[in-house]
DNA sequence: CCAATATTTCTATAATTATAGAATCATTGG
DNA sequence: CCAATGATTCTATAATTATAGAAATATTGG
């Protein structure tokens, strides 16, 4: 993932109702929750909700599909995983944070 | 990290300039950039990257000190590490995401 | 085909964020 | 003390993003 992305990805996430739209949708799962049940279950307007979902997916965040009437959104774990990655390697000194490890301890530039 | 300082953290990775010089003091270490050096480097003007710098700042991603007539920011690994904590934990269905593990597959919701 | 349902686009407006020059504030060498 | 240096705040303006009602676009049951 390039950093043009990554920047879209972090927009994305970025505010109150797409981060609650996302951690709802991972929940979820590969099912996926539908457009208007997430706008439902965070109390935001169908029309505004729509606006944030599209920025997710434009982010790639997230994908739809069609499913009768309604159109379904699903988490899209494998971008999930490039932004995670970018993170990892660009902004935790290619130390994998999330793993117990203490990346607050000297990081031993060598030198840049 | 709860939910509000992970918005306010990933509302000031989200910016071209503020990336580049999170990146940038990643890389340096402990012992961090001075305002001016990281504004050349990136070449933004002074001001313009005071604005940002504060913005890191308020995130709680990077730390100042004064030394001498310089400001030196340095990256916050702790901050950076509860981030990802949180985006790991929240956001990869608690599957560290940039351990190689194939976060795509299915996520076998055990009824949400 | 038509009414009902699910969602999105359109539209206007409000709010926030970014930009960068000018003015100001702190620190130090002489 | 004062000029020079390094940085931040002030200020005005531009640009982007968020909000949400109204109108428009699919889809399906009858």
């Amino acid at each position: 993932m390039e950093s043009d992305n990554v920047i879209r990805a972090l927009s994305a996430l970025a505010q109150e109702h797409r981060l609650a739209a996302f951690r709802l949708l991972v929940q979820a799962g590969t099912q996926g929750v539908a457009a208007g049940a997430i706008a439902e279950t965070l109390d935001v307007p169908p029309s505004s909700m729509s606006f944030h979902l599209a920025q997710l997916a434009n982010a790639g965040l997230v994908t739809q599909r069609r499913e009768s009437r309604s159109i379904i959104y699903s988490a899209d774990y494998t971008a999930m995983n490039g932004l995670m990655g970018y993170l990892t390697e660009n902004c935790c000194e290619g130390v994998p944070c999330s793993e117990g490890v203490d990346c607050s301890s000297e990081p031993e530039r060598e030198s840049a």
